[in-house]
RNA sequence: GGGCGUAUAGCUCAGUGGUAGAGCACUUCGUUGACAUCGAAGGGGUCGGGAGUUCAACUCUCUCUACGCCCACCA
């Protein structure tokens, strides 16, 4: 095969891909292998690839090849996540396009359009990871709400329930009217909004007043409408002001509600007039306080219909014109919030905010404008409103303690250890998880209650299974009543009841001749994800892949889902399997734009890793993402380095070119071949040190110094130094230099493509097939070959020799840019003080001085008279003769700026050692080298002198 | 209010207790058959301010300033 002149990415990365995939190489089998375990953060069903997945995939994929190559049984688990609120929100948008809406389907029909718009797209994400290149293993893709996943979620539920780590709760939660569902606090986004801080009165009833005489008690509040709904007036015990009016009663004006006073230390006297509204069923600081007053959860007034309209309290007290309204101003509409400030100020009891004008007039306004850390839902993207519900808990609290202790303990190594932190941080001081979801597209909760939602957590009339019952179950033997009743309760049509079902299938038991109703709600989809760690090998089944992968090796995630999914995995995965998930969580930053803003939507400025991969190629991309993935930051997006990193793969390209047509193949060993030649016992050292780098770079999560470790060595060392160095070998007439030159290059081309082939996998593999072999082709494809093994030492010798020679040629070179010497002139050079190692040298090298340093003889003969240029190089002195008009001026400032240059670090090292307590108290081998180096600078400089003074 | 992070060359970023590096950009030179998606040689930084520890600090400690992020019930 011969390699194109120019090499075209999107030319090779489909074809390698499909061969890969379709020849099961991304995971071999190696059931005697070393188990070694990623599995993917799994992306949503309907997402599309977005460059912080670039980031997350590549780094995976850098691993997994790596672990891969180095032999183990290197799973790579991947699959989608359902989504829960992202999908559904997704499907009703549609709808919505189309004039239609969820409540126009039934339930079961409803989801059936979820599930072909799954199939319709949710794939697409997967054939972009594949144009990026990851080598996960497909065949066993999972979805979070396959039949797999559901059972274990089923199981999670239902031993978690059984253990009292999930319960039923009444209690205030974050309610997202615009989706109308329960979210978790982590769903809750605070946002700085603009808004009013109203002044009130509350006047006391029954004629009582304050010790000052004044018969109101002045509230504030930056959320007008929920007085609606107020129970009391807290104060804090300790407040003179009203310690005399505790108990005593305010007569709320609009609704004419009575309520007490109470002492509760929630009120702080510092602020404003130092008591404060209670409107437990609409605040949390309020439902503490209600509870802390003696009131019920089940008591607790509620004013707010799902979708945040007022709606009446149990006690009937709110006017008529309220119902209905929507919370607050929308659409230009006043709601409840403007007309409780109205009626308020008609009455009298709104203390208006005065302020002064330029003019010294006092101006008069209904409220203060203050910003208000306002509860937004994530998704939704509304005012969350708090409000009381049944929802599904879990204890968090109790599950946190072992995944802390885990960390703690080192049994999870959290990289970069800053992050344990915040980590413990939220740990310490989780609150319960809620987990229902008023949602449709979802894991159903396999809970069925009877008649009243109340009564079943009461009475114990609910069911909590692990086999799915149905929709509706009954319990009791008397038909007719059940029918009755089902009719009565739940508007079942009596028809509906199934009567096929066993007795005792449910786990209660009873005579109530009822019917128990399936819980319509569903778990939050973190509550799967979750389980991802095991439940994707299998579990609950003891699988082989189970015992083989649990616990993963590595979790590779953006810290932005660190509570939420990272915490939680930790959580169950130890709850359920009784050890980590992974040892080793790696958590990486956010992918931004070139400004450094985030990337959003909204703001137009997102980057499309496909549109990356068009121009530059998926190596380039992944070559980028590794390059600037240093531990703990974030990655600016930068075209630029995307495209500096497509011409380091054309520079390879262009490498492997040359030893094409230089009848270079492919290595026949594995181990680093025998080299006698000082420029190849200097190039595999090379190799031994970069692989040992790049080794120690992956085991340290160090994605940049890895990256930067195998760029370096391929341009600066292979390209710009060896393959210049060897030309001469290769077209001289030294038939065994020759050969082994090849050899050698050849294995170096090949341990350079292993070593890359994980940052960058489709060029390597395309180059591991193109160089050629003995037997016309390689024996494996490269995503299965074997890791490098040099099987050889450093050699110190040869480096030192090609050291020096690269030394010498640069000082050459930069001698003739500084004398306005044509670059290709040839040189002859004479040395000074030059001894018999250095003649041996000079013999060695003589091809590559010669066709690389354009330094045609050097000879240890005095240079003749006439102008030269002089080169220090370790202890030698090299006098160039310069033929023709020599501007002597600028050869003496040439040299005078070297001079200073030693003599300045000379100056310095003196002065370190002339101070006793360096020589005192710093480490002998600091003590050791000054000295050294100083000697060296020392014989520099009067090496340099004696050139100034020859020069005249 | 807590917690974390970042401030190093024009830009984007590495970095180590012993007088600083990369990529891009910039300057000069270069069409010798791998590569102009290139080569050669360069210029450019008092490592945010201040104090301290140390023989020695860009690197450790404290503090200040600026910016960013996360968590938190301030009515």
């Amino acid at each position: 095969m011969t390699l194109d002149k120019n090499f075209d990415p999107a030319a090779i990365e489909a074809r390698w891909y499909n061969h890969w995939e379709t020849s099961g190489q991304f995971r071999p089998d190696r059931d005697d292998a070393e188990p070694f375990t990623i599995v993917n953060p799994p992306p949503n069903v309907t997402g599309s690839l977005h460059i912080g997945h670039a980031l997350d995939n590549t780094l995976q994929d850098i691993i997994i090849r790596h672990e891969r190559m180095k032999g183990k049984d290197a799973l790579w688990v991947v699959g989608m996540d359902h989504a829960g609120i992202a999908t559904q929100m997704v499907v009703e948008r549609q709808m919505n396009e189309r004039g239609e809406k969820r409540t126009d389907y039934s339930r079961e029909d409803f989801v059936e359009k979820v599930w072909e718009w799954k199939e319709e797209s949710g794939g697409a994400i997967t054939g972009q990871l594949r144009r990026l290149g990851c080598s996960m293993d497909w065949s066993n893709e999972r979805f979070t709400m396959d039949d797999g996943m559901n059972e274990a979620v089923l199981k999670v539920f239902v031993d978690l329930y059984n253990d009292g780590l999930i319960y039923r709760d009444k209690r205030l939660v974050n309610w997202d009217p615009a989706l109308k569902t329960a979210i978790s606090d982590l769903e809750v986004e605070t946002r700085d909004v603009k808004g009013g801080f109203w002044h009130f009165k509350y006047p006391l009833a029954d004629g009582v007043t304050l010790d000052n005489g004044q018969d109101y008690i002045e509230v504030a509040t930056t959320r007008p409408e929920t007085m609606l709904a107020d129970m009391a007036v807290a104060v804090h015990p300790d407040d003179e002001r009203y310690k005399s009016v505790i108990g005593k009663k305010i007569e709320q004006p609009i609704t004419g509600r009575r309520f007490k006073i109470v002492a509760d230390e929630h009120a702080d006297p510092e602020l404003g007039s130092g008591a404060v509204k209670i409107t437990p069923g609409h605040d949390f600081n309020d439902f503490e306080v209600g509870k802390r007053a003696g009131f019920a959860a089940g008591d607790m007034l509620n004013m707010f219909d799902g979708e945040a309209n007022v709606c009446q309290t149990a006690d009937g007290l709110i006017p008529d014109e309220y119902i209905g309204l929507h919370r607050f101003k929308r659409d230009g509409v006043d709601g409840a919030r403007e007309l409780v400030v109205q009626r308020m100020k008609e009455l009298g009891f709104l203390i208006p905010h005065v302020t002064k004008s330029k003019d010294g007039e006092t101006v008069e306004h209904d409220a203060e404008p203050r910003t208000i850390a306002t509860p937004y839902g994530d998704r939704g993207g509304v005012v969350i409103e708090p409000w009381l519900t049944d929802q599904w808990y879990v204890d968090a609290k109790t599950l946190a303690q072992p995944a802390i202790e885990a960390v703690k303990s080192g049994a999870i190594e959290i990289v970069p250890k800053t992050w344990e932190k915040t980590y413990f941080n939220w740990m310490e001081n989780i609150q319960p998880w809620c987990v229902s979801r008023q949602l449709w597209w979802g894991h159903r909760i396999p809970a069925w209650f009877g008649p009243s939602k109340e009564a079943a957590i009461n009475d114990n009339q609910k069911a909590i299974a692990s086999t799915l019952l149905g929709e509706a179950i009954f319990v009791g033997s008397n038909e007719d009543e059940i029918r009755r009743n089902a009719a009565n309760f739940y508007n079942i049509d009596p028809s509906e009841v199934n009567f096929a079902q066993e007795e005792g299938e449910t786990g209660i038991s009873g005579q109530g001749n009822y019917v128990l109703r399936r819980d319509p709600d569903v778990l939050d989809t973190w509550f799967s994800s979750a389980l991802w760690p095991f439940a994707t090998l299998g579990w609950p089944e003891e699988t082989k892949d189970l015992s083989r992968h649990y616990p993963n090796d590595l979790l590779i995630s953006g810290f932005d889902i660190l509570f939420f999914w990272d915490a939680r995995m930790a959580m169950q995965g130890i709850q359920f399997m009784k050890d980590v998930p992974w040892k080793r969580l790696y958590l990486h930053g956010l992918v931004r734009a070139e400004d450094g803003s985030k990337m959003s939507k909204s703001k137009g400025n997102v980057v499309d890793p496909l549109g990356l991969i068009d121009q530059y190629g998926a190596d380039a991309l992944r070559f980028f993402m590794a390059a600037m993935e240093s531990q703990g930051r974030d990655i600016k997006m930068d075209d630029k380095r995307v495209e500096g990193y497509r011409n380091f793969a054309t520079k390879l390209w262009n490498a492997a070119r040359f030893c094409e047509a230089n009848g270079i193949g492919a290595s026949k060993t594995l181990a680093a071949p025998d080299a006698v030649l000082p420029v190849n016992r200097w190039i595999i050292s090379e190799v031994v040190e970069t692989l040992a780098s790049l080794d120690k770079a992956l085991g340290d999560l160090r994605f940049d110094a890895a990256a930067n470790t195998i760029y370096h060595f391929t341009w600066d060392r292979f390209c710009d130094w060896y393959l210049e160095l060897i030309k001469p070998l290769l077209q001289g007439d030294d038939e065994a230099a020759a050969n082994e030159t090849r050899t050698v290059s050849g294995w170096v081309l090949d341990q350079i493509i292993v070593m890359l082939h994980p940052f960058m996998p489709f060029i390597t593999e395309e180059l591991w097939h193109s160089m050629a072999t003995e037997t016309g082709g390689r024996e494996y494809d490269l995503i299965v070959a074997k890791w490098p093994e040099p099987k050889a030492a450093v050699d110190t010798q040869a480096k030192a020799e090609v050291d020096w020679l690269i030394r010498l040629i640069s000082a050459v070179r930069a001698a003739k840019v500084e004398l306005n010497i044509p670059p290709g002139t040839k040189m002859t050079a004479h040395i000074r003080d030059g001894d018999s190692a250095l003649q041996k040298r000079i013999e060695r090298q003589s091809a590559a001085l010669d066709r690389v340093g354009r330094l045609e003889s050097l000879s240890f003969d005095p240079a003749p008279e006439g102008a030269t240029a002089q080169l220090v190089i370790d202890d030698a002195t090299y006098v160039l003769p310069l033929a023709g008009a020599i501007d002597v001026d600028a050869e003496k400032a040439r040299l005078n700026k070297a001079l200073e240059a030693s003599q300045k670090e000379a100056k310095s090292l003196n002065g370190r050692l002339s101070n006793p307590n360096f020589v005192e108290k710093a480490k002998p081998e600091a003590v050791e080298k000054a000295r050294a180096d100083l000697a060296d600078k020392e014989a520099e400089a009067e090496r340099l002198q004696a050139a100034l003074a020859r020069l005249g």
